[in-house]
DNA sequence: TAGATTGTTAATCGATTAACAATC
DNA sequence: TAGATTGTTAATCGATTAACAATC
């Protein structure tokens, strides 16, 4: 009856190992140990098996895991069987390639519909995807108990909209707003930051840069 | 001479500041100490002391900082003055989306053009952006003296596409493709990873899910 | 001055890494 | 058996939080 918490670290590396299992040939080798695994994403042995230690059970010494139950017990994990509709609000450009996307299907998410204040009656996206207005939102999602909604407005709107899904019974976000969303407990966000992972990048650059340009000045001085 | 580092875990935060402080309404107060930005964004009011400390010198006892100074201490820190060019590798629905969205143009961040190995000569994207086949790449890049690139290739060319990358001097990679990169040093990747922002919210909805029945069982027992 | 707010120094917490015993 | 690989227990590391002195 325990309740198993797992880290959000573990949980973030989690679809890496199934991504990579499942790019693997399926008429290559049965069993893959944690170290192979750890080597061809060069990632840390010993954290490799511990995460999968995390969800799986089937790991034998001196042999590894059946690639296919690994697999099969990282999708298990993951709820990848399982398909979880979703909305996504705010139909932008963003939402818009989000609506047609077709990578969330793999991840066991079937997006519904998009939702929009600026849509009066119904539109419908390039890929066929139904597109309503925001009224039709607490409907929506009670309706078909929407419990997943992808955040994609500007940042000025996004609390506003935000606290309209929690109304409206969703309970997990991915929020695409470059802001921070204030929620109950129990609801959870996950933050998509562009801004985030760009500020990230250009510091790097920025560094490089700068060691650059004290190697240059010690080279210059030592000639 | 010192290179100051500042951990991606704080480098992370400081858009968010960012964001809040620019929503703000311009004919507000001239001041702002970080307990309000806490208290606003429901975030601890030692770390924001501590994560704007290290950007800005201008914070005053009693006072705080001042908005503008803040904000420019900032955005001269994250780089959003000095724009920097890149490129978008993989025009599939997701990347002619992020060609055409505005938003990196916030950041500091210019999007040039679009590279897809399916494109022979030159196509243009909705909004403008023109798309060149993957051949033309490291001498777009070179030419422009491109550093940062957006992957937006499926999982199974991620590798080969991002060793190109490198190869066109490329040293900052924004990772869309649901795996891991592995490169040289030097090379930063930011991995934008949906898969795994969606792996914490479903393992979110699962334990949501569960305590619900623990507790119905219990208050089913109960009764 | 008094007190709010700053920045800093020390303590806590959690995650990663290392060491090791168990096992096929 | 020998040895590779597993999972676990202890040590390290880094980030967050708490306590406090400095300052306007």
């Amino acid at each position: 009856m325990e309740v198993k918490g797992i880290s959000q670290a573990i949980l973030r590396r989690l679809p890496i190992y199934l991504t990579y299992l499942k790019s693997l040939p399926p008429q290559g080798p049965v069993h893959i140990s944690a170290t192979a695994i750890a080597a061809a994403l060069h990632m840390g042995e010993v954290q490799v098996r511990k995460d999968l230690a995390s969800v799986s059970k089937a790991g034998r010494p001196r042999i590894g895991y059946i690639v296919s139950e690994l697999v099969e017990d990282l999708e298990a994990f993951l709820g990848c069987n399982d398909v979880s509709n979703a909305v996504i609000v705010g139909a932008g450009k963003l939402g818009k390639a989000l609506l047609d996307y077709e990578g969330f299907s793999e991840y066991g998410l079937h997006i519904v519909a998009g939702l929009d204040i600026r849509v009066a009656s119904e539109e419908t996206t390039a890929g066929g995807k139904p597109i309503f207005g925001l009224s039709k939102m607490e409907d929506l999602c009670k309706r078909m108990n929407i419990r997943i909604g992808i955040l994609t407005v500007p940042a000025d709107q996004a609390q506003k909209v935000c606290d309209q899904m929690v109304e409206s019974g969703i309970s997990a976000i991915l929020n695409f707003a470059p802001t921070h969303l204030t929620v109950p407990e129990g609801i959870l966000v996950q933050n998509e930051n562009l801004a985030a992972s760009l500020a990230v990048l250009s510091n790097h650059l920025f560094e490089q840069m700068h060691k650059d340009s004290i190697k240059n000045t010690q080279e210059g001085e030592s000639l």
